[in-house]
DNA sequence: CTGAAAGCGCTAACAC
DNA sequence: GTGTTAGCGCTTTCAG
């Protein structure tokens, strides 16, 4: 960690006594340079351990080769599977990938957001938080940006997701398929796009005939939330007899809180996850779930933005939304 | 997305009939500029929406505030969590991090790293792989550098890591003291540092007296491979009472191996896992497993690389290992 | 084929 | 209190 000077354009010409110019053409392979003199040059670049200056050649007007990505939390299996999509795909294509995270919180968002202007970034990748700030939004107007999972319109029209109707549908439509009248909709933070749409594809199954009293919310990405809602709703005097969940978390809180009231899955209650989380799998009989892509949503996410940012153009809006499907394991069972 | 130029200091300038370096020191709070000033170049930068040019502070000398996380895989709930953990923490000093992933692969090292020091990062946080192209280590020289959880001497000596060999006594100690004599140690791919330390630590607990039969390796990040590995061990005439694995991968392969034979967990084996995923705890009797520090682990790392950052010295050698705890759950019964 | 010079946006000397 | 100038490292005219 000798912490030298970085060597520039300038160290190699000196040492061959060729000026600055030169040696950055022989650098970007000029043509117009002699072989001999391109050698000679990058021989040196080699031995002098030359990188070059990213800030350098953005200054001159050189596209940046970073796209920001905005997560509410890289913990959370969802965002950390879009991360590892993007930051290959993005890789692949030359770009570099800088991490935020928002937690959700607006202003949060907001500050990472400047950062990511400040930064002249190419573009940005973003899970919007449910309200952003109206500064958020002008920044985003001036940056190449894609929403990814869910959904603003004040933001803009690019957007890259999952069909959250169909999957709660499908999700749904399997309870009632087996015979189950009173299924419980267990959904996260009311307020985003995504939580929306998931309702309405529980409502779309169940063709109007919903008990409004088991369509329950849990608050943002608390587990131990998501545990006394569904404490509340099995301690009914009417239970219900499954149960759907609308979120990564909600489902991890209800699986914690079943296991640790020993509710005996299927037999006593159904139940239908959301997402596919490895442990999913071995929980109590297997959890009957519905399996996301986010892999290929996050890929078609970052080869969408690389087009546009390469061609510049201000297409027309864009959206894709990708179908989940269910995983049958052992949770549910006939009524 | 209006694509606009971005805004300068001196289409601020222009605007207000100022110099460009009046503006810039109005936005700097340079007290010699008056209040009067100041705020008039405060409302239009905030009218035009100026957000700075980090490039050009950057040319300017300016320390840059960005740092590099370099590791295998964000899936990896290891990596999942230390990345957020860092984002978070070094987001609080003001800095931004570039998410690199390796892949374990050298070559995916090499290009990253180039990519990072091109864009003048202030520092590299990584997860080295096995066995680095000796470009990448001089790359490092130049660089401020942290490893996090793996350790190689060729790259430096700072190191923020949890105390594998401890974690590993602890593991098989806990068997030894249940009773067990015949207890298999999986670990994963050999290479990593880690990897030696937890091996000793296992054999630490045993004081010698090791089957070398029952030590087996399952190659890198494949869970398939890890179920294969733990099967012929299972199916030996005499197969172990007792099994630690030894990295989060494989034991998510043990444990879906497990499950799909319908092993009885702990009658027929006990089982000891590393790392604590959220699915750990559903997994058949619940896995007792070693708990590791990582959130803190990063933390602190993240910490340390800040203030030797800002403090530019070259300070000696640090390194720092946390210690893991045993969480009992039901995989482990007395032999 | 190669060199000299200008300029990207910003800041820090150096004026006034 | 404010303006002028120079220069960070690089690319890109414009001259040889």
């Amino acid at each position: 960690m000798s912490e030298k000077r970085t060597v520039t354009t300038r160290d190699i010409a000196e040492q061959l006594n060729l000026s600055v110019s030169t040696v950055g053409r022989a650098l970007s392979q000029d043509p117009r340079i002699s072989q001999e003199t391109r050698a000679r040059v990058e021989q040196k670049a080699g031995e002098l351990g030359y990188v070059g200056n990213l800030a350098a050649r953005l200054m001159r007007g050189a596209p940046s080769t970073v796209v920001g990505l905005m997560v509410p939390d890289v913990r959370n299996s969802f965002y950390s599977t879009a991360a590892h999509a993007l930051t290959q795909s993005m890789g692949e294509g030359g770009y570099q990938v800088m991490l935020s995270q928002t937690d959700d919180d607006r202003d949060a968002e907001l500050a990472q957001l400047r950062g990511l202007a400040a930064a002249q970034v190419a573009g940005v990748i973003l899970v919007p938080s449910p309200n952003p700030r109206p500064e958020a939004v002008r920044l985003l107007r001036d940056l190449p940006n894609v929403q990814l999972l869910r959904h603003l319109d004040s933001i803009g029209h690019h957007w890259f997701g999952v069909d959250d109707r169909g999957v709660l549908r499908e999700a749904t439509q399997h309870l009632v398929d087996l015979g189950h009248r009173r299924i419980a909709f267990i959904g996260g933070q009311l307020g985003f796009s995504t939580s929306n749409d998931r309702l309405s594809g529980y409502r779309d199954a169940l063709r109007g005939e919903v008990d409004e009293s088991l369509v329950v919310h849990a608050p943002p990405s608390s587990v131990e939330e998501a545990r006394r809602t569904v404490g509340k709703l099995l301690d009914r005097k009417d239970p219900p007899t499954a149960l759907v969940t609308a979120s990564v978390r909600t489902t991890e809180g209800v699986l914690q809180e079943l296991t640790s009231r020993g509710v005996d899955v299927p037999t006593e209650l159904s139940v239908v996850g959301f997402g596919d989380e490895s442990g999913f799998s071995w929980w109590g009989p297997g959890l009957t779930t519905m399996a996301l892509p986010v892999h290929e949503v996050a890929t078609q996410c970052s080869v969408w933005l690389q087009r546009r940012i390469r061609s510049g153009g201000i297409k027309g809006p864009y959206g894709s939304s990708s179908h989940g499907y269910l995983v049958e394991r052992g949770s549910t069972a006939a009524q």
